[in-house]
DNA sequence: GGTTAGCACTCATCTGAGTCGAGTGCTAAC
DNA sequence: GTTAGCACTCGACTCAGATGAGTGCTAACC
């Protein structure tokens, strides 16, 4: 366990450390004014720090900087939970007074503000499929041979897919069909669609239709839900911005990943159990670009379950408190107003 | 005019330096098979071309480089036409021969083969909103406050917003105005809809239904077209292995610009008269942060009339005559699939 | 015992001189 | 008109020395 005095220290050497982006020294820490220690004194409590794990020297001649370990510490105990409203509440109650009337503008500006206001890269994950379910579905006839099926969800989100209509099939039927389908599957869930599909209507459907196996092939395609969960980046190049990552190779291979969509939504998943804010910190990314980046994520959620979440990428170095309590307002903002919204 | 000699020696550096992206000298292009003369003859003529503005030198002491206006020549000149069928050809013909049935699919889909093919960034623009028609128009309820506006365009694509009801309105009030939209406004250009709705429906309107105004102003937001046309970027980190580009702050300008709608937008449009392929060398970008960056476009089009455009971003050092053959394949493929596909 | 002043030591970074070599321009010979 | 030869230029690289921020350790101090 650690005194108050290396929590102090440890506190004051983080923060710096994230300001600056050098190493620092004990001289330094001594002479900010909340310390009344002299460098010997730091010294000395810096080494011990140093054997405890919590921080690293990059070499011997220089000032401390915290390990991965350090940052972990800093952030699970010392973080100084800006509880009070700070300038950065205004920002975000200034967004959602805006009116915006569909739930993906609302994901893709929130996105904006984000990035805009931490400087890092923001990465929004839209309503997960698995909790949205189906309001209402139809076909419009393009021609005699092609169709739009619109799935429309609880979330209000609108899904689409061109269709192509056997011959075989009548309008009529087609019609007689969609209606079946809206009386029976509204409110199941996207991802049961297909299998409720078969298991409830199957029978009555082959009873009253004919042409039920080329039927079923086309709902087969209409019902299909974009796996591909919508991913909203943005501020990607704030991450050319820090000088941690002035290598251009390293660049390129985060900016990669965050092209790889299902690896972002991986990082992004919701883990089980996990309530509030989550820091993973370096190497807890299971991810070797993202080595020396800190992720922060937040969930919004309707009804208590999860929706979506949203996360903020960033160096180690990154200023946690501000950006855990920025995450913080916007995801309870955006869970209130979902509540709100649809109800 | 250049004589024969300076032309080939032209071509020789420029294909030189593309593929080696450092100044090339006189000794190395005189030991290449198919120039037959000393490194001294070499000199003489490249001072000479140095001279009338085809070439440059970073230093005194060091190799030429093309200017853009060398790079001018060589595109306007010297481009190798590859009207053979490449082995390029083959990636795009199967590109098209999957069976993608929605126009969005299919421009996404061929941003990432343009992008992976050539290793630089691709920016495609979608089908312009002034090309395209109303196919159907169609009003879902979510619930008793407000409902989907949906629309369907002449190119298949989708739109959808979601809208208030005035309580005042009924919705078999509602359901008799999209009847009536869609009997009339069928065909009609997305950017005409609002002037015919005033023009055309509103004496009729104002006749068969109660609650005009509101109904018209329901109306207006969900047939504001989406004037953001969608783009669809692919390869933005490619820009990151070029070795001109390994300043960092070079990069960030440039990504920077790439997130930047209404400048793209500006870039990509079809100047006008401008058939086939169009290559902005450096500074003909008009914009500075584009300055060491060739922009090759062509667009594909529907009925003679240009429906979007296809852009490869690049050094201004870039394989010219591939990426031009390339886009040139990929732009009458997507023309000729647009033909087939609308007609 | 905790704290601090003092001091030798380390080591990344900066600086400037020296070297290297790719490439040029010019002249004279072929 | 072409080419060999040669002096010259100048960026890139190398290496030694200077610099200074920062450390660890010891001994004195309260």
């Amino acid at each position: 366990m650690l005194t108050d005095r290396q929590r102090m220290i440890l506190n004051a050497i983080v923060d710096d450390y994230i300001s600056s982006a050098e190493p620092v020294g004990s001289r330094s820490i001594s002479k900010r004014g909340d310390v009344g220690y002299s460098p010997a004194t730091i010294r000395n409590e810096m080494a011990d720090l140093e054997d405890l794990g919590y921080l690293e020297q990059p070499h011997t001649s220089a000032g401390r900087i915290p390990s991965h370990k350090g940052y972990r510490y800093y952030v699970d105990h010392l973080v100084p939970w800006n509880s009070a409203e700070t300038a950065e509440m205004g920002t975000i109650r200034a967004f959602f007074a805006e009116k915006l009337n569909a739930m993906e503008q609302v994901i893709q500006h929130a996105a904006m503000i984000l990035s805009n206001m931490t400087n890092y890269t923001s990465i929004l994950l839209g309503p997960e499929v698995f909790h949205t379910s189906l309001r209402h579905f139809q076909l419009l006839p393009l021609d005699d041979k092609t169709a739009v099926a619109i799935i429309v969800t609880s979330t209000g989100q609108v899904e689409n897919r061109t269709v192509n209509i056997p011959p075989e099939i009548s309008v009529s039927e087609m019609e007689k069909v969609v209606n079946l389908l809206n009386s029976k599957l509204v409110n199941v869930p996207l991802y049961k669609l297909k299998t409720r599909l078969y298991s409830e209507l199957g029978e009555e459907m082959q009873r009253h239709i004919s042409h039920y196996e080329e039927l079923m092939q086309v709902l087969d395609i209409a019902l299909e839900s974009d796996q591909e969960q919508r991913i909203y980046l943005s501020g990607a190049t704030n991450m050319l911005t820090q000088p941690e990552f002035k290598d251009v190779d390293k660049v390129k291979s985060i900016l990669d990943l965050l092209e790889e969509t299902p690896t972002l939504l991986k990082m992004l998943a919701p883990t089980t159990g996990g309530t509030g804010i989550q820091v993973r910190i370096g190497t807890e990314n299971n991810h070797e670009a993202f080595a020396n980046c800190s992720l922060i994520t937040a969930t919004y959620s309707l009804d208590g379950q999860a929706l979506g979440s949203i996360g903020i990428l960033g160096p180690t170095r990154m200023e946690y408190a501000r950006v855990m309590g920025i995450l913080g307002i916007l995801s309870r903002d955006l869970t209130a107003m979902l509540a709100h919204w649809y109800k």
